[in-house]
DNA sequence: GCATATATGTGTTATAATCATAAATATGAA
DNA sequence: TTCATATTTATGATTATAACACATATATGC
């Protein structure tokens, strides 16, 4: 298995392993949404949760547990990196900053992100072809 | 959570979930890949291992035994129906043939994958507007 | 007979998702 | 001033899934 965040991946420089993600089986795309929200503009875990269900990748909002723990587990590896922020009200954020070693991870991902997308279309292609735009008319 | 082929899903019939798999949180392809090489022709595991690898959606042909349990819970849950296949070369093959249930279940997958397709031209739209077609120049 | 290709399956472990809960701080209302 | 609520971070437990490894059976060709 080759998940970056859990450590277990091999031959993370080889060329069909451009950023240690990109070959992944099955991955599921928490993490480059945190990335991609962050390269936008500095942020903390509740806020990340609100803009990630903007995206309506996530119909529900992403696990509470799951964003928190995988921010600590990207700081852990380098990705982001975060500090408290006391001032403002509530009790004090912890936020994060994507780092040049997180950067680098996005671009990985993309290339994850555009294959797995690209296959989609190709289902989607196929599909239409069997049922010629089906889903417009008979949606419930 | 919700996963039609490990039998957990609740509400199967409500709105939001018109097949009983749209809405799920983070799915993985296979089943409707499976569905979609059955709609074109009655197949079988061996076979569907090779044609859905030729769908680049998996980099590396899917597990084997991900496909052959995936088969055998589809079949009990109706989406397919098999039998033995004693002609021919070599051992028996199980054919695998796609019912009007698993149709329905296919079209529900459709509406996933449009879905899920839509993130991520979303992420990637996003991500072109930071890094302006980086991952055409910097490909290792 | 024996290696190999085809074909179907099972067992186990590692990882990830999900659900539940805890705990701390500020805010506003009673 | 106490109490409920919103915000924020976090952990524990359980279940689901993926990934890896292995087992079995049948034909085919050497």
């Amino acid at each position: 298995m080759c998940h970056p965040i859990h450590g277990s991946c091999q031959e993370k420089n080889s060329p069909s392993h451009p950023c240690g993600c990109s070959e992944q089986k099955a991955p599921r795309f928490l993490q480059p949404f945190i990335l991609l929200v962050l390269k936008d503009k500095d942020s903390y875990g509740y806020e990340l949760i609100e803009k990630i269900s903007e995206f309506q990748f996530h119909h529900s909002p992403p696990d509470v547990g799951a964003i928190y723990r995988n921010l600590r587990s990207m700081e852990k590896e380098g990705w982001v990196k975060s500090k408290w922020d006391t001032k403002g009200s509530g009790p004090a954020k912890r936020i994060y900053r994507i780092t040049a070693q997180g950067e680098e991870m996005l671009h990985g991902w993309a290339i994850t992100v555009k294959k797995r997308k690209e296959a989609l279309d190709q289902f989607l292609r196929l599909y239409q072809s069997y049922y010629k735009k089906r889903e417009k008319t008979e949606r419930r």
